[in-house]
Formats: C-alpha cells, sequence, structure tokens
DNA sequence: TACTGCACTTAGAAGTATGGAG
DNA sequence: CTCCATACTTCTAAGTGCAGTA
C-alpha cells in the first residue's frame, strides 16, 4: 500500500472526476495517508559578538536561550505592541525564565533593557536580504520549492494533495488581538517530542530528525489532520491539514453551501416561528427568539461563553451583555432604535443602530429591567440551547448556517440588482465588487485603513487630473482636425481625423476606467471583501454571474481562488440559482 | 445538564511577489 | 530598468460546534 501511494505520488493523477467519487459514511475521511511530516522553524542562529545587548547602559552577553527571547522582542520594537504594559510585563516574565540566574539577578528592569543594536541588527539584514542579487534570490527561491514539493504534498486515498501549513510555527511572542491578557508571553519552540502523528498504518511512516522521536504516531482516520502539537500560550491544540484545494477540504464546503440552501426552503416558516415565539409566556422561548432575530437580520455570531481572563473580552449574540445595547424609543426620526456597541471576534468593533419591531423593543426591555451593565442580555439561553433548537427545526441547521445563507442570498440579489446589461466589463467588475460589499458590510468584515491610503487616493486624483486634461488637448486636436479637413477635403487629413477621433476614444476609456477605480477604491477603504468571498459566498453564484455576463473568471477569482473552488467552476452553469 | 477537549472554520495582519508607470 | 503600490500568499489567532464524560 505504501508502494503505491509512491506511485500515485509519482504520477499525480487526474482529478478530473474527484467529486464524483463514493464518500465514506459514519465519520471515516480517509482509507490511506501519507506524508512526511513537519518541517521545524530553522534553529536559532546566536548574533555576532560585535551586536551587543545593554543593560543600564553597559554591554552584557547574554546566554543563547535569554539572547533568543531578547531578539524576539528586539523584532518587534517598532510595533506598537512593545508599548503595552500587559505585552512587556507578560515578556518580561517569561524572558526571566529563559535567563541564568546571574542574568536573572542583574536584570530586573525591562525599562533598562537596550535592544536597539539588536533592533539594527535585523533590520540591516533584512535590507541584505532585499538587496540580494537576482541569483542568490532564485536560489533561495529554488530551496524554498525543494522544501515545498518534500514537504508540502501528502497522499490521501488517490490523490496527491497540496498541505495548508507543512511548517511548524516558529517560537515567538505571542501576539493576541485587542486587548488579549496573554499578549507578549513566550510562544515556546516546538521539538519532535511534542508532535503527534496521524497517518494509515500501511504507510510509509514520516521520519523524525535523527536522534529524535515523535511523541506518538498515531492511525485515526475519523480526523483529517496529519500533524498536531499543543500550543504553550492557551494550552489547546495545532494542526497541520490539507489545503482548501484538497477533496476533503472542498467536499466539506460543497457541504456547506448545501445546507444553507436548505435553509433557504424553509427559512419563511422559521422565521414566522421565532415571531410567533417573541410572544411566548416564557422568558426563554422569548429570548431564544429575539437572539436568532439578531443573527438572522444581522448576521451576527453565534457567541459562545468564553473563559474570563484567558481571551480578549469579546462577545457574539448569545453572549451579549446589558452593556453592549442602547434603546432609544425614538431617534433620528425612527422608532424603536437599537443600538449596538460591542467587540466581536478578533476584537473587531460591531457598531450599529437598527429599528427593531415592536415585540423586539419591548422583550429587550424585560431582558434588560433590573440588570447591571455586565449582566448577560440573554440570561436563560446559550449558544447549546440555540443549536439545539435549530436542530429541531431543520437537520443540520446551527446558528453560523443563518450568516451563511445570508451573506450568499444577499450575493445573488445585489448581482441581479446592480448587474446592467449594457456596462462594459470593468464596469460589470465594479457591480461585482459592490454586491461583494453589501455582503462585507452585512457580516461586518473591516480592515484597517491601508496605512498609504490617503496618499494612493491622492495619485490616483492627480492621474484621473492628468488624464482629463489630456482629453481636452485631444478633444481641441479633433476639433482643429476636422476644421482642417473640411477646408482641406483630402484623404490625408480625413484620415487625421479618424486617429484623433480614436484618440479622444481611447483616452474617455483610460478616464472611466480610472474613475471606477477611484470609487471602488474610496467604498473599501475599511472593507474587506476577502473574507467573505473566500467563507461565506456560494462560489457557484459567482461562477453562473460569470458565464451569463461573459466575465473571464479570472476576474473574480485569482489562482488560489479557482483552485479552492475548482469543485464550483466545474459544477455550476450560467442557470444556478443559490 | 454542565463541562471540557477536540476538530475544524473563519479572521485580519504581516510578509512577499509582481507588474505597471515613469 | 527601477521603484513602489497593489495583489496575492502566508501566518496563526480566534471563533463555532459537537462528542464524550462526570
Amino acid at each position: 500500500r505504501a508502494r503505491r501511494g509512491l506511485r500515485v505520488l509519482q504520477h499525480n493523477v487526474s482529478l478530473e472526476f474527484r467529486w464524483e467519487e463514493e464518500r465514506y459514511t459514519d465519520g471515516v475521511k480517509w482509507k490511506f495517508l501519507e506524508h512526511k511530516g513537519p518541517v521545524f522553524a530553522p534553529p536559532y542562529e546566536p548574533l555576532p559578538s560585535n551586536v551587543k545587548f545593554y543593560y543600564d547602559g553597559k554591554p552584557m552577553k547574554l546566554s543563547p536561550e535569554a539572547e533568543e527571547v531578547a531578539t524576539f522582542f528586539a523584532k518587534m520594537l517598532d510595533h506598537e505592541y512593545t508599548t503595552k504594559d500587559i505585552f512587556r510585563k507578560n515578556f518580561f516574565k517569561d524572558w526571566r525564565k529563559e535567563m541564568t540566574s546571574e542574568e536573572k539577578s542583574t536584570i530586573t528592569d525591562l525599562k533598562k533593557c537596550n535592544f536597539s543594536e539588536m533592533s539594527e541588527y535585523f533590520k540591516a539584514q533584512s535590507e541584505a536580504r532585499k538587496a540580494m542579487t537576482k541569483e542568490q534570490k532564485q536560489k533561495i527561491k529554488e530551496e524554498n520549492e525543494r522544501l515545498l514539493q518534500e514537504y508540502g504534498f501528502c497522499i490521501m486515498d488517490n490523490h496527491k494533495e497540496r498541505i495548508a501549513n507543512f511548517r511548524i510555527e516558529p517560537p515567538g511572542l505571542f501576539r493576541g488581538r485587542g486587548d488579549h491578557p496573554k499578549m507578549g508571553m513566550l510562544k515556546r519552540r516546538i521539538r519532535p517530542q511534542d508532535i503527534i502523528i496521524n497517518c494509515s498504518k500501511d504507510s510509509k511512516y514520516p521520519t523524525p530528525p535523527p536522534g529524535t522521536k515523535w511523541k506518538e504516531v498515531r492511525h485515526d482516520n475519523k480526523v483529517t489532520w496529519l500533524v498536531s502539537w499543543t500550543e504553550n500560550i492557551q494550552g489547546s491544540i495545532k494542526y497541520i491539514m490539507l489545503n482548501p484545494s484538497s477533496r476533503i477540504k472542498g467536499e466539506k464546503d460543497w457541504q456547506k453551501y448545501e445546507t444553507a440552501r436548505r435553509l433557504k426552503k424553509c427559512v419563511d416558516r422559521l422565521r414566522a416561528q421565532y415571531r410567533e415565539d417573541w410572544k411566548s409566556k416564557e422568558m426563554r422561548i422569548r429570548q431564544r427568539a429575539v437572539a436568532l432575530y439578531f443573527i438572522d437580520k444581522l448576521a451576527l455570531r453565534a457567541g459562545n461563553e468564553k473563559e474570563e481572563g484567558e481571551t480578549a473580552d469579546t462577545v457574539g449574540c448569545c453572549s451579549l451583555r446589558v452593556e453592549h445595547l442602547k434603546l432609544h424609543p425614538e431617534s433620528e426620526g425612527q422608532e424603536f432604535v437599537v443600538e449596538f456597541d460591542f467587540l466581536g471576534k478578533d476584537s473587531i468593533r460591531y457598531y450599529n443602530r437598527v429599528p427593531v419591531e415592536k415585540r423586539v423593543f419591548k422583550n429587550l426591555q424585560l431582558f434588560m429591567e433590573n440588570k447591571e451593565p455586565d449582566d448577560d442580555l440573554f440570561d436563560r439561553l446559550n449558544t447549546s440551547i440555540l443549536n439545539k433548537h435549530l436542530q429541531e427545526l431543520m437537520d443540520g441547521l446551527t446558528a453560523k448556517v443563518f450568516r451563511t445563507y445570508n451573506a450568499s442570498i444577499t450575493l445573488q440579489q445585489q448581482l441581479k440588482e446592480l448587474t446592467n446589461a449594457d456596462d462594459n466589463i470593468p464596469a460589470k467588475i465594479l457591480s461585482y465588487n459592490r454586491a461583494n460589499r453589501a455582503v462585507a458590510i452585512l457580516c461586518n468584515h473591516q480592515r484597517a485603513p491601508p496605512k498609504t491610503f490617503e496618499k494612493s487616493m491622492q495619485n490616483l486624483q492627480t492621474k484621473i487630473d492628468a488624464k482629463k486634461d489630456q482629453l481636452s488637448d485631444a478633444k481641441r486636436e479633433l476639433k482643429s482636425a476636422k476644421a482642417d479637413a473640411k477646408v482641406r477635403r483630402d484623404e490625408k487629413s480625413k484620415k487625421a481625423v479618424e486617429t484623433k477621433r480614436k484618440a479622444v476614444q481611447r483616452i474617455e476609456e483610460q478616464l472611466m476606467k480610472l474613475e471606477v477605480q477611484a470609487t471602488d477604491r474610496e467604498e473599501n477603504k475599511q472593507i474587506a471583501l476577502g473574507t467573505s468571498k473566500l467563507n461565506y459566498l456560494d462560489p457557484r453564484i459567482s461562477v453562473a454571474w460569470c458565464k451569463k455576463w461573459g466575465v473571464p473568471i479570472e476576474k473574480i477569482y485569482n489562482k488560489t481562488q479557482r483552485e479552492k473552488f475548482a469543485w464550483a467552476i466545474d459544477m455550476a452553469d450560467e442557470d444556478y440559482e443559490f
């Protein structure tokens, strides 16, 4: 069997009919799995002796262990993290654990530590890397490619599949998002004896580096991961899994959208049901119904409970607290306005003012009565209760399915509404991006405005102005050419008019393209389109739209995305309906 | 029923490659 | 050809949800 695996590796079997292959039942994910194991982070290279660390103004040679951790901090010196108290405190505490007893007794105050020589050294190194010759860069590229070819693929059943993350995360300082209580802690180096390998019994097992052993080799075909280890910050498990282009991820993705489409068929019934439930005599049912309304209408996340003090304080729907909502019986001419203001996943702020139905508003008043700001809004509800209820309403239904459903249906509707048949392709793509943007806004997918945003907008405006000047020049030239032709009435001047006319036309097109680009960019300033495109939008909607309007799929999906959505590109024709 | 561990999806930031303008 | 903004890729944190256990 192992030999057979190898043969597949060499021949790279055709993927043509993979979506039609039979599926396994009862949780079996594969029958054969062979891989080479992970690639470890490169070992620490001590600093050259001329690069010094100073404590209290005096140079100090650190032990390799302490020095390595110091370099992690030095590399982040320009980052805001290193100014934060919690980050500094956590870092210093963990750094001290790596010090020798002498170092520990000398280095007692982070403020007296001077990492600037180290920092300069790393900056110089990165400059040097940029300045390398083509040949040197090519060599590195080839080495990376070799590593990818050796470790970046596995055999799962009859296919050679790309692995998503075959490199083990290198050691460093933990960078939590938002106000994370553990930011700055030392993320320790992962060694072979920390690693669990998962592969099939009849495969050729990966070999640990010379002189080391794996923690365990197991053969669990009810899971999809190849390698796992336990991370030391939260104590959670990390995995090496397959690329999104793989059969196992693709099928799962497809299944996700099929579940969302089943929700489409019964969503009216469910909506009617939760509206009824707003009137229930039971508090738990009213809470469940209002929460579901938010999840449906506002595409909120479920909101699992989190361990206090272990992570940043963020919430989702079921974990909303009284302090996260303000009720306005009347505001800006609208009745029953709810103002949401809370931090969601990744500590991204959710701010929204929404008019709701009177019954919802009255219920919210009731839920908030006699509560402190930090009390739960839905005190009789959690995600497990909600999901159990959803499961009864539809097989496979959970809170997150609503996000998928509402995102995909919104894209489909917006595309219908925004696409103009007689637009040219750039304008059609703008419409697509606008539809995509509507979804990103619904799902609250934000990004930090690019650091160079203002400048790049200005640059674009300059270009537009220049193009306008160019256009008026061209028009003037056309006019005089016409006048000239009228007088002369010869072939040569007629031709000149045609040339000028073409020039005007070309410049007009260029100008329009630039203006479209400016609009698109401005509207996109703080909005991230990628997340919804990758995780929430049924790709078959986009494929069908491309086919219908003759837009090349490459304009919508880049290479990686086309690989991930190969199943959809294969499957959907132009009349596909979500 | 609550709790916890595990597996897997979703997320924005950071790092790197690329291609178009000058 | 070079430079720089943009596009793409990688990274890994932070969610969801389920199953097993007490």
